[in-house]
RNA sequence: CGGGGCGUAGCGCAGGGGUAGCGCGCAUGGUUCGGGACCAUGAGGCCAUGAGUUCAAAUCUCAUCGCCCCGACCA
């Protein structure tokens, strides 16, 4: 590819708006176009990574015995009534009526389809198990998209999608899969990825893991045991808590706290320690059901345990529409409407000698105590892990960091197969329905988080693997004939060799040359100029190492291929 | 959906009732050229949209739309 024609420009500056590295970095490189919030043009060099990492995918996909198929974008209302998703999922699902009035759906992921083409193909248990995936574009009306790549409401997804007739079945290939998305993560480059265990949300099912790319840019909260390598989501992570100090004692008694409602204040006021305190965090449920957590002061609630507990999603309320009294709020002598959620987090069993607000405006109690005053209560977990937590399995203290979740797998069981009614024949000839894996990887993201991961302030830096192009042809001097005729040559020499190569054939000054190469990123840069045509060479730089070799042209073809096989061998190998 | 910010040339920005500006980029010619060179000439704008106010609106008012950030949300 000649760069004089390449579609996309370089930019010196960032364009407005971008804040995250590889969003700047892949518009200021010329390999993305923003078209409306989170809607992106990719641009040809971001095509061609994105169809690499696909690539590998279906590599890794065929090789788990998976049959690539490909579902439709557009779906009918009734197929998603199968499942009740057309009216459990909201606005993230794009909805239209086509020209009769019919209404439809853009897939946002293709559960219903999967198990609507087994339905109609797979009667018996001989048929199975079996796998299919696809490479497609899915539209997510999201409601707040952002940085880059990253979040974006249009994204080319593999989702995969396999039915077992047991659940042993189900877990060796759901094993393999495991594996296979190591595999495939590490043949795109990433050196700091993770497996964590992850929430369901609304795709049902018990066991998931969520693969994710370990940066600072990441969305998710990540808990991670540096013993024993127990590492979760914040949303479903379990710790042992941080220890309390058990000392009993006192009478339960009201005081005066006035102005001070929030835990600082109310600790600020009794000089005391957040853990030392029961806080009550308050929400409604969709049907306007209040929804009370209570936790010890220094734990955060954690909404995605709790919204489980109250079978609800949780939104924000006035709480004193329910009777009460906001900052004075304590977990003993509550007085709650019929139909109320209560949960008592698990930090708050045995927990002497605690403050909790009275209930009563300008109060708190002090001096309670879990064991003598609160009785008949089932403590549960709704408490974030945090910071001086152990590990459950170790009993080592916890980190913490931050991930993109760049795919997962999930167990799903029969949640779709039972509500869309499939099943297949038994040897036994009775039926039962299938049960079902998915498996997900966003490309694009998986594409950006490759570049928070290695891009440096220079530019972009590709992987060997994943590359637009391997090679990054610079000659210097165009305007000498000699060094044009010369370059020529080698750019018809190394693409009849079969060599991706970018041949920047433009007549411009060095510094402007070199500085778009390292921008675009592309592993391997070959300058030629009149100097190293003068010994016959030319010289050969590595992006991401920085190293700098000079080789005799006549040499060139052969040490490129040597180079590009080597380093996809080391990243494949790793 | 809440809070904040921004919409003027391909990109980054200035201007603030009366000829539309700067830098980069782009085009042509020339000189240079191994780290974003220089000179000359030139093209490129419905100042987001729509209604007002005014003799006159890119500028003031109102509304709408779009984009970004934070939150809610999220496989």
């Amino acid at each position: 590819m000649k760069l004089s024609t390449l579609v996309g420009q370089r930019l010196k500056e960032a364009p407005n708006g971008a804040s995250l590295k590889s969003h700047i970095l892949l518009l200021r490189a010329g390999y993305i176009k923003q078209v409306a919030t989170g809607i992106f043009t990719l641009l040809p060099p971001a095509q061609r990574v994105s169809l690499k990492i696909q690539k590998i995918i279906r590599e890794e996909m065929d090789a788990l015995g998976g049959q690539e198929v490909l579902f439709p974008v557009v779906m009918p209302r009734e197929l998603w009534e199968m499942s009740g998703r057309y009216t459990s999922i909201k606005n993230e699902m794009v909805r239209f009526k086509d020209r009769t009035g019919h209404d439809m759906v853009l897939g946002m992921t293709h559960e219903e389809a999967a198990v609507f083409m087994a339905m109609n193909t797979v009667q018996s248990h001989e048929q199975l198990p079996f796998m299919v995936y696809q490479l497609q574009t899915k539209f997510r009306d999201e409601p707040r998209s952002r940085g880059g790549l990253i979040r974006v409401r249009e994204f080319t997804m593999k989702d995969a999608y396999s039915f077992h007739a047991t659940q042993e079945d189900l877990d060796t290939f759901y094993q393999k899969a495991y594996e296979a998305y190591k595999r495939i993560y590490k043949r795109i480059g990433f050196k700091n990825f993770t497996v964590v265990e992850g929430d369901n949300g609304m795709m049902g099912g018990k066991v998931s893991h969520e693969y994710m790319a370990v940066t600072d840019a990441g969305e998710d909260r990540l808990v991670i045991c540096p013993k024993c390598g127990y590492s979760s989501n914040m949303e479903v992570a379990v710790s042992v808590k941080d220890e309390n100090d058990h000392v009993s004692g006192g009478e339960l008694k009201e005081i005066f706290t006035g102005n001070a409602h929030t835990i600082e204040e109310v600790c600020a006021f009794l000089e005391t320690d957040a853990k030392h305190t029961v806080k009550a965090v308050c929400y409604q449920t969709s049907d306007e059901k209040l929804v009370v957590a209570f936790l010890r002061g220094d734990y955060e609630v954690n909404e995605t345990k709790l919204q489980k507990i109250a079978q609800s999603e949780l939104y924000p309320v006035d709480v004193e529409k329910f009777g009460l009294c906001a900052g004075n709020i304590g977990c003993l002598n509550l007085n709650l409407p019929e139909g109320s959620v209560v949960a008592y987090d698990k930090t708050i069993e045995g927990l002497e000698n605690f403050v909790t607000g009275a209930n009563k405006k300008d109060f708190h109690l002090v001096h309670a105590s879990a064991s003598r005053d609160l009785h008949g209560v089932n403590f549960v977990d709704i408490a974030n892990v945090k910071e001086g937590d152990t590990c459950v399995h170790c009993g080592e203290k916890l980190t913490f960091t931050r991930g993109i979740e760049i795919g997962n797998i999930f167990q799903l069981g029969t949640k779709y197969t039972k509500s869309m009614g499939f099943k297949v024949t038994m040897p036994d000839g009775t039926t039962k329905e299938p049960i079902m894996g998915c498996y997900g990887i966003g490309v694009g993201r998986s594409l950006a988080s490759v570049i928070e991961e290695k891009a440096d302030d220079k530019g972009l830096v590709w992987p060997m693997t994943i590359a637009p192009w391997h090679v990054h042809f610079c000659p210097l001097r165009l305007d000498d004939e000699n060094v044009r005729a010369f370059a020529t040559e080698i750019y018809k020499e190394m693409t009849a060799a079969g060599i991706e190569v970018l041949y920047d054939d433009r007549n411009l000054s060095a510094g402007i040359k070199l500085t778009d190469s390292e921008l675009m990123g592309l592993p391997i840069r070959v300058v030629l100029s009149p100097k190293t045509l003068q010994e016959q060479q030319v010289e050969v730089t590595m992006r991401e190492s920085g190293e700098k070799i000079f080789i005799p042209i006549k040499d060139l073809i052969s040490e490129l291929k040597a180079i590009v096989q080597d380093e996809i061998e080391q990243i494949e190998n790793a």
